[in-house]
RNA sequence: GACCCCUUCGUCUAGCGGUUAGGACACAUCCCUUUCACGGAUGCGACACGAGUUCGAUUCUCGUAGGGGUCGCCA
């Protein structure tokens, strides 16, 4: 039998990183068995919901990379997906529980389901077999007076009704599984197999909550990650793929993924190794992804790139390998795309307290003039010439170079950067610091 | 309080009876670097505790402690 997994979040906030991890390893069990991804909105909390909720889960998940087969914007032959919309399907369960003589009702009209108090144990693929004593609480309330169904039962009704045959979710369910199952039982079906997955931690240790950095997917869209190293970082907190390294891609994780592996202990989360993850699938980029991926935060910081995407390329390329997030590109190459760029307060004072400094600037510009061979190479071969003739060590040319053609102290290798730019605005560049000294 | 899950370096983890307990992030030092970074090397650093099983326990069992979770007319 096909496999049939699903997401089913509530639409009352932002998309959870521990939601969202739920639903990656559902949708990796799907994906490696060839079996479906179902996402259903569990929305029966009228007053709690929001359109913003709802469309931050579908913007997230599919910022992620994690495509649902049936559900909202997709359909399905098990919809409607909303849960709010199946309000008939709940009522001829809820009639089929009250004729097993499951049901019963309080003074003020809330319906409450029968436990059936038996033992009961949760096959579980990923912790192995849980096992519950007869319970001793108190049976639990399935419909309120007002006539809405409580989450209990519409999730259980729903993975019936929607033929799921693994339900993999957040650990913290695990002491309500065994009412899901007397529920199913006492609806006259199979229970499916559960999967309880090991919470995600604040590094304090406690549960992730919404105060705490990285949250909320949409943290990560606005600041900057590539979807693909939030994929792998999140897949990291809960498994561990069999794999030289630890970056990897979607396609990888869904060939190496088994449900079984998954680990049975809570994970802290590290923002600084995510972001190390993002800095190796920033390197993975070719050209054209580091275009798009750069462009609209270089947009965002007012820099106005252009058209000419080679270039672009060029001056991303330069700081590629310094960089992790894409917020960073702005303040490592805004200079690339304007000759009116600022100065940093430090280049200012560095170059104004070497009394050198516009003798050698000449010199350079005049050196630099005279080369033939624009290259990195070339370049090199002319900054030690002008050194040789000045009387100065080569290094003591590079951060005048640095500070004229960037205004900055951190940036590209200084020969690539007078390449990217090329001979006449580099020299050019050399003219106004010169100009700025005067 | 009751019940459930969990416990290897600071963090994420490998390990599925015999290993000098391995890797990654972070940190420290060194190297590379005519500039800025990257990078490389080395170091630091862990089996929660107590019994039991065994020739032999990080690994299996039990207990204790600690952490987390659930016990809603929230999901």
């Amino acid at each position: 039998m096909s496999i049939r997994v699903r997401f089913a979040p509530s639409p009352t906030g932002y998309l959870h990183v521990g939601g969202a991890r739920t639903a990656l390893f559902n949708w990796l069990l799907a994906r490696k068995s060839g079996g479906t991804f179902i996402l259903r909105i569990e929305d029966t909390d009228e007053a709690r919901n929001t359109e913003a909720a709802m469309n931050a889960i579908f913007e997230g998940l599919s910022w992620l990379g994690i495509d649902w087969d049936e559900g909202p914007q997709k359909g399905g032959d098990y919809g409607p997906y909303f849960q709010s919309q199946r309000r008939s399907i709940y009522d001829a369960y809820f009639k089929k529980l009250e004729e097993a003589g499951r049901v019963y009702f309080e003074a003020n009209g809330a319906a409450r389901f029968k436990f059936s108090r038996e033992a009961i144990t949760i096959p579980d693929v990923v912790c192995g077999d849980i096992r519950f004593a007869p319970t001793e609480e108190p049976d639990m309330t399935i419909r309120r007076p007002d006539g809405g169904y409580i989450f209990h039962f519409v999730n259980v009704v729903d993975d019936i009704e929607m033929g799921m045959t693994h339900v993999i979710r957040g650990e913290d369910h695990i002491s309500n599984t065994w009412k899901h199952i007397d529920l199913f039982r006492a609806l006259g079906h199979t229970p499916p197999r559960y999967g309880h997955i090991p919470l995600l931690l604040n590094p304090n240790g406690s549960k992730m909550s919404k105060r705490d950095d990285g949250a909320s997917i949409d943290s990560y869209i606005q600041a900057g990650f590539l979807p693909q190293a939030v994929f792998n970082y999140l897949c990291l907190l809960g498994w561990t793929p069999k794999l030289e390294g630890e970056t990897f891609s979607a396609q990888q994780a869904v060939e190496l993924f088994d449900i079984s592996d998954v680990h049975h202990s809570n994970a802290r989360f590290d923002m600084t190794k995510c972001t190390w993850v993002n800095q190796q699938h920033l390197r993975l980029l070719d050209d054209a992804d580091l275009v798009a991926y750069a462009r609209p935060w270089l947009e965002k910081a007012g820099i106005t790139p252009g058209s000419d995407d080679a270039y672009i390329a060029h001056t991303l390329n330069s700081v590629k390998e310094k960089v992790s997030l894409a917020s960073e590109f702005p303040s490592w190459v805004h200079f690339f795309f304007t000759e009116d760029f600022a100065f940093e307060d430090e280049v200012m004072t560095k170059l104004k307290a070497n009394a050198q400094a516009p003798k050698l600037l000449a010199a350079l510009q005049s050196g630099l003039q005279a080369t033939t061979d624009w290259s990195e190479a070339g370049l090199g071969d002319a900054v030690t010439k002008v050194a040789a003739s000045e009387g100065v060590k080569a290094g003591a040319l590079m951060p005048l170079l640095r500070f004229s053609l960037s205004g900055q102290t951190r940036g590209p290798d200084v020969k690539v950067m007078m390449v990217v730019l090329g001979q006449e605005r580099s020299i050019a560049r050399l003219g106004r610091a010169a100009a700025l000294l005067a």
